[in-house]
DNA sequence: ACATAACTGTACCGATCGGTCACTCTTGTC
DNA sequence: GACAAGAGTGACCGATCGGTACAGTTATGT
């Protein structure tokens, strides 16, 4: 179990493959990149596709963790932490690399939904749906997975804007929003 | 000026890159689907390039033209044609051949803001938000544009869940959250 | 009937695609 | 120092990429 090449590998695949987008980035260029030959890269993972499903989970990894740090140390409360989100956002989409999220662009060009590549992106966004449920829960909402589910589509919605680049502050739109949606739903308790 | 031959190209092209991906479909294959020599498209096209954005204008082209008609058609006032937009998306969601939307596609796969496909699809995006803000203004809201972009970023948001497909109903989500933020809008007034 | 334009099939270009091959170099362990 | 194992190299595979050349066929308008 050596760990050091392989992980060197799929992080330096996981910046070409977001930057270039995945067919776009053929194995050659990921050679050139990343300095690793390609039969190394063929000894740890059988095909592209494989190597492809590392860097999500990798990526799966290191955004969730992101995200829900920053929101904590945005923000105290569930209730908070789930508006703080689109301030972590906004720093997000304002970083120079900024090209939207790797599992809209994987399943953009993955589209088959019983793709392994896009089963697993519709993975990576379950997951924030859980975590998200259960802060709407702990916030004492009543129906907490409506309002869960509304507030990630303001954040999908705000992640392709922003990439998009048509319009500013996408985050912050999203924000306004969510504090109504948060508002309304606190009413009715 | 003869358009048959061309437009049957364009239209056909569109259903190839829609339901494959740009980069994943090669000329070759558009041969073959569309049953037009090589030849004749690189007669009408100079390059793949603009080939996608002829596909992309008219892509453009009948998506707004089906979603502003079918919103009149599903209501009679500004007010309520926002709102009813996320039921034309519901339709539009359950068609057997959804993949998403083609311009988040695209500029997924043409991820410079710089490239002339990113370009045409931030335009596309930029004329549904002019479209909108009219109806905002018209429904006599104010701050117009601010509720005109977070109903947008609802609708992008339900798209791109719709396509991820791990949740059902991503455009009743986001007609409820859409409901709450119009009537909010109202009380201010 | 005839010119003209649109279209077709096929073969081809260099480059790149994902992936494999035999082989060499380095490294840690005994 | 012997030796297995991993990481490395670079040439190479058939297929496909976007795009072109060329010669032949079909349709149109006069």
């Amino acid at each position: 179990m050596r760990p050091t090449k392989r992980d060197e590998l799929v992080q330096k695949a996981l910046n070409a493959f977001y930057q270039n987008g995945f067919n776009a980035t053929g194995m050659d260029m990921l050679v050139r990149e990343t300095g690793i030959s390609k039969t190394s890269m063929y000894k740890h993972f059988r095909t592209k596709e494989d190597l492809i499903l590392a860097v999500l989970r990798l990526r799966d990894e290191h955004f969730r963790n992101w995200l829900y740090r920053r929101m904590e140390e945005l923000a105290k409360t569930p209730r908070d932490q789930l508006i703080a989100m689109f301030d972590a956002l906004e720093e997000w989409f304002s970083e120079p690399g900024y090209k939207g999220c790797m599992f809209i662009k994987a399943s953009s060009e993955y589209q088959d939904a019983s793709h392994p590549i896009h089963k697993q992106s519709a993975d990576h966004k379950r997951m924030l749906e859980r975590y998200f449920c259960e802060l709407t829960r702990k916030a004492g909402f009543s129906n907490p997975e409506i309002l869960a589910r509304q507030l990630l589509l303001l954040k999908e919605g705000a992640i392709v804007t922003a990439h998009l680049g048509h319009t500013d502050n996408a985050a912050q739109d999203a924000k306004a929003a969510a504090i109504t949606l948060v508002a309304n739903a606190e009413q009715r308790v």
